[in-house]
RNA sequence: GCCCCCGUAGCUCAGCGGAUAGAGCAGCCGCCUUCUAAGCGGUUGGUCGUAGGUUCGAUUCCUACCGGGGGCGCCA
């Protein structure tokens, strides 16, 4: 298909040839800053300048005359503007058929691709959510999900294969102390008490017992012990325990539409013996060496790299009584991830009966293809930053190991945390500290936001206006969804309830009851063969660059790995599409059949590439609302 | 002490070397017999933390400092 935009940038591409500096500048072409401007605008005299010697605004002078000279069929022109941009002007007639045909043959089936975007050949295995499985998912883990559900849809649509992983750490001291709770301190579920949040309010009982009674503590350490033994009651209580509480989860992340492909257990990491082989790679390469003395006397850890004689710094891989840490699970589950430990899970169905629940690990055999799973040539990890320093030594461990591309290609997805705002965290029950205004929060004290609850205090929130249950229910959700994923990475997300309660503005529901709008015009308007070009309203050129630029915003925002950049996006194309319904007159209305029909196109274009967008962000498009 | 992140309008945030720094919220003034007002128009509001440096050009890159958050476990 011909692709305007890019034959701009060859006819630029090829000035550039022309002066011999192709090689050092760029043949950028971009969406004009203004209208005014033009359509699409270049910096490259800009870049040019210092190659050339040359005043930035003469070099874009004699730009604009070669390129005036190429006579392209789809351009009407060119003009130059300060500090050295060259702008072109489309033919309309041209370009927007062109736009159009593209957003109306947007196939959920078919990739959608960029010029100049290469796809990652190969798996890309990411691991999101990995809630203990000892309690309610709480607005962090929800965050943690959305961002790497948000990036596997991405990945998935710009033509990636992507494998989900859901870690589930069912040996580690959380599940055991609601283990000691339920099994040993007498506690009861209420009757309208879900058995995860029974289990969040046990977990902070449990954690209280803990100081006054420090002989508990022997308790859970039996427990700990026998968790990692294996095959006895207590290590069979908490895998129930664990399994119930991953059902609870699962049901939870339903609801906000995020899904797994594959639940991997900690405990068959330990049962397969996936440490143990790990171990033996890590020490035949030097990369786990036992420790006499310091502080370290008794471990094996990694070292450093950089060869210090007293190695404080070296990572403990295991504990002077033998048991492995998390950061050395952590690592053989890279290597299996990266198809290099030489060893796999069984697999089987989560769910037997449910054909669309995802796959689970198994120490036991399983009925699913092991080739299925793992064998990444990419693996994203999606985990906050605060375990950065972790993340690091999983790399390093397998730089160590020998597998240097395997190490460049472990990503560690950070993201900074969901804190309190003051009025937040004033409404939890805090006490106000002055001059104190982000509070953490803290599932051990039950200083929390459950993802559940969160949803039903957005449905609330919706439901007034809604048509009904469900479609206040998805509404929510995608409310809920946006209001996690707009904020870049690196930003603490200061959660407050009237903000991410909010329904109008830079929200989610904005963005779906813009989708609704655009169905409903669709609904009243018939559809007709026609297919000429009127003269375009400023505010139609608007929403068909915005309807153009999907493409790039997606490759741009996967390959970023950035949900916040297709929030960004997205929200205006629906500012863009808004100020078109608002700028021009009904259509049903309108007298000639040209513009009638031309609008109506334009009206459909607008909703499919907002269908798509939302899709990739995990949001409903709702035909009404 | 070392490392990471943040500091942009009253508030919450976009802006990954270029054109007059943008949204939302809050405030003020308007617009529902016209395709969905969860909307729109207008308006108020900015020495981009501070000081240097690199560059034709810096909110953006570098250095130092100031302020805020986090990390540096034989926790997970």
């Amino acid at each position: 298909m011909s692709d305007i935009r890019s034959d701009v940038a060859a006819a630029v591409g090829r000035v550039l040839q022309e002066w011999g500096i192709a090689d050092s500048v760029d043949p950028i072409v971009e969406l004009s800053a203004r209208p005014e401007f033009g359509d699409f605008s270049t910096p490259a005299p800009l870049r040019a300048a210092r190659a050339r010697r040359m005043a930035p605004m003469a070099i874009a002078e004699e730009m604009r005359e070669r390129l005036t000279a190429y006579e392209l069929p789809s351009i009407a022109g060119w003009t130059i503007s300060s500090p050295g941009y060259v702008n072109c002007h489309v033919v309309d007639a041209r370009w927007a058929p062109d736009v159009m045909a593209a957003a109306l043959s947007l196939d959920s089936s078919v990739a959608v691709s960029a010029p100049r975007r290469m796809v990652d050949k190969g798996r890309t295995l990411v691991e999101h959510t990995a809630t203990n499985p000892n309690k309610a998912a709480h607005i962090g883990h929800l965050r943690n999900a959305c961002i790497g559900d948000c990036v596997v849809r991405m990945l998935r649509r710009t033509g990636g294969e992507v494998e989900v992983n859901n870690y589930i750490d069912d040996t580690g001291v959380q599940v055991a102390d609601v283990a000691v709770g339920l099994r040993h301190l007498g506690y009861h579920q209420e009757p309208n008490e879900t058995f995860d949040s029974f289990c969040s309010r046990v977990y902070v009982q449990v954690g209280r017992r803990y100081e006054q009674e420090p002989a508990l503590l022997d308790i859970r350490r039996q427990t700990l012990h026998q968790i990692e033994a294996g095959d006895n009651e207590v290590a069979r209580f908490v895998k129930e325990l664990a399994n119930r509480i991953v059902d609870c989860h699962l049901t939870t992340m339903g609801r906000f539409d995020i899904r797994y492909d594959l639940l991997s257990w900690e405990s068959d990491i330990i049962a397969l013996g996936f440490w143990r082989h790990a171990f033996e790679l890590l020490r035949a390469a030097g990369a786990a060496v036992h420790v006499d003395q310091g502080k370290h006397a008794g471990c094996w850890v990694m070292p450093t790299d950089d060869d210090a004689a007293d190695d404080d710094d070296a990572k403990v891989l295991v504990k002077s009584d033998g048991v492995a840490t998390y950061t050395a699970k952590d690592i053989a589950y890279q290597l299996w991830k990266f198809g290099l430990l030489g060893r796999d899970f069984n697999y089987r169905r989560w769910d037997p009966q449910d054909h669309s629940s995802p796959a689970t690990t198994t120490s036991a055999p399983g009925a699913l293809d092991a080739t299925l799973y793992g064998r990444a040539s990419r693996v994203i990890n999606v985990v906050d930053a605060r375990q950065a320093y972790p993340q690091r030594v999983v790399r390093r461990a397998l730089a160590k190991l020998g597998h240097q591309l395997e190490a460049e290609r472990s990503i560690h997805l950070g993201y900074e945390v969901v804190a309190l705002s003051a009025t937040a965290a004033a409404v939890l029950g805090l006490p106000f500290q002055d001059g104190k205004n982000i509070y953490a929060f803290s599932g051990r004290r039950g200083i929390e936001v459950r993802a559940d609850e969160l949803l039903d205090r957005a449905v609330e929130a919706v439901a007034i206006k809604a048509r009904d249950t469900a479609s206040a229910v998805l509404l929510a959700s995608g409310a809920v969804r946006y209001y996690l994923q707009k904020f870049t990475l690196n930003q603490v997300i200061v959660f407050d309830f009237d903000e991410a309660l909010r329904t109008s503005g830079d929200t989610g529901t904005y963005l779906m009851y813009t989708h609704a709008r655009a169905a409903g015009i669709l609904r009243r308007v018939p559809e007709e063969r026609m297919t000429g070009v009127p003269a375009l309203h400023p505010a139609e050129r608007a929403l068909l660059h915005a309807v153009d630029s999907y493409r790039y915003a997606l490759h741009e925002a996967a390959d970023g790995l950035s949900p916040a950049t297709l929030c960004t996006y997205t929200l205006g194309l629906a500012a863009a599409f808004t100020d078109f319904y608002e700028h021009t007159p009904p259509i049903a209305k309108e007298q000639d059949a040209v513009v009638r029909a031309f609008r109506r196109r334009l009206v459909a274009c607008a909703k499919a590439v907002l269908a798509d967008a939302l899709h990739c962000l995990g949001l409903s498009a709702p035909e009404e609302v």
